[in-house]
DNA sequence: GGGTGAAAAGCACGAGCGTTCTATTTGCCG
DNA sequence: CGGCAAATAGAACGCTCGTGCTTTTCACCC
């Protein structure tokens, strides 16, 4: 082969470390990513770690595409479970904010994390981590409009403003959870939720509680 | 001289230093700053600078501590100077956001930037910064407080709860500003602060507009 | 105006960085 | 089972890092 993403068995050695690469960004920074640091992390040599991409900056595209993928499955796939409007509006806070205080990414949410060390030295790393943050604010903002046009949101309301609002509000429980360690500010972070989108509260904890038994069922 | 603080010659290369640390931990972190960086950036040999602070962490601690009085003087005593209550809450939330814009630090608010790759990495330097957002936080909820006790905000409010929302604001516009280099994220900031605090907006402009003309007049 | 202590520079060190090259192991296919 | 390519390890490079020295330049006071 000369290509990735086949099942061989350097492929998923490959996503085994991209995997550990990601968890290691959150607390070093993704600039702070070494390739001697992850190989010790993840018992490999530094040229074992180091042939699966051919630069640092490859290996960083890689770790973040990867957070990508978890980020999806961990947030945004349990929350689309949700009805479409304010329910799934409050779950994409509610998973968000989830997936943080269980620390699937052991220093908080990874693209926070990254944007900042990222964002005062230009190139593509610095392009890919935009796009992602980007992208996720055009989810909530979908998510605001579909509840708009279910009529549960008045359709007077700025999608794109409420998106701003929400992601503001998981950000900043992101920040103080990992500055401060303290759980308290998710309560903070959901009475805002909820204040902000109050149809959305009753919805998100259905959906917390329908995923609680596993969501195979639906 | 054996100590601190004096006016001699070497004490005000000290805060030249510091003051050009402050700026550069910005755009580099507060542990991506090194001594040799910042002595090219200031014109100086790496044991030059090095002298003034026994290690780098000393050298991280000062910067904070310099970071903290630009702060001050930038954001919190031209907020001081709007009349006590709403108006003042809102004008420490618009000179916040004034002074990400008008780039008084190049990578934006400093201790953003410090909170984020400082959080995972315990000792005295993660203390200072959360110190720090204590504190600013305090201040915002003790503006909030005032505001209720002058009659401006319902007593039912939980002004803690208030400072978190408002802060988050300000904090997820400095992160999409300096990312995304888009400035409307201001006016998203301006127009959800002025939603969650009403009685902000005109007393804020008012203040912006006492300020236009110079302070002194005060 | 020369002496004295502070301030800055110069230099050297061990370690870790990203990167490259070569050598060794490993797993698959005929 | 033998061979071959893919996967990993090992060693080395030039560089920069933080941190200790020693040496030189500078500013001030008698």
């Amino acid at each position: 082969m000369l290509e990735e993403a086949n099942g061989t068995k350097g492929a998923q050695t490959r996503s085994a470390i991209l995997d550990e690469a990601a968890r290691l960004a959150t607390v070093v920074g993704l600039d702070g990513l070494s390739v001697g640091g992850l190989a010790r992390a993840i018992g490999m040599s530094k040229s074992g770690v180091y042939a699966h991409f051919g630069s640092k900056q490859e290996l960083q595209l890689s770790t973040i595409e990867s957070a990508r993928v978890t980020f999806v499955e961990e947030v945004l796939r349990p929350a689309l479970e949700a009805p479409r409007g304010t329910g799934r509006l409050g779950a994409a806070c509610e998973e968000f904010l989830s997936h943080v205080e269980r620390g699937v990414f052991p220093g908080g949410c990874f693209f926070s994390a990254a944007a900042v060390d990222v964002a005062s030295w230009p190139g593509p790393v610095r392009d890919a981590i935009a796009c992602q943050r980007t992208a996720w604010l055009a989810v909530l903002e979908r998510f605001a409009r579909e509840a708009q046009e279910l009529g549960e949101i008045d359709t007077a309301e700025d999608a794109a403003q409420l998106a701003f609002e929400l992601q503001a509000l998981l950000a900043a429980a992101n920040t103080s959870f990992i500055l401060q360690g303290d759980p308290t500010v998710f309560d903070q972070a959901r009475r805002a939720v909820r204040r902000r989108v109050p149809a959305a509260a009753a919805a998100a904890a259905a959906a917390a509680d329908a995923r609680g038994q596993g969501s195979a069922e639906r």
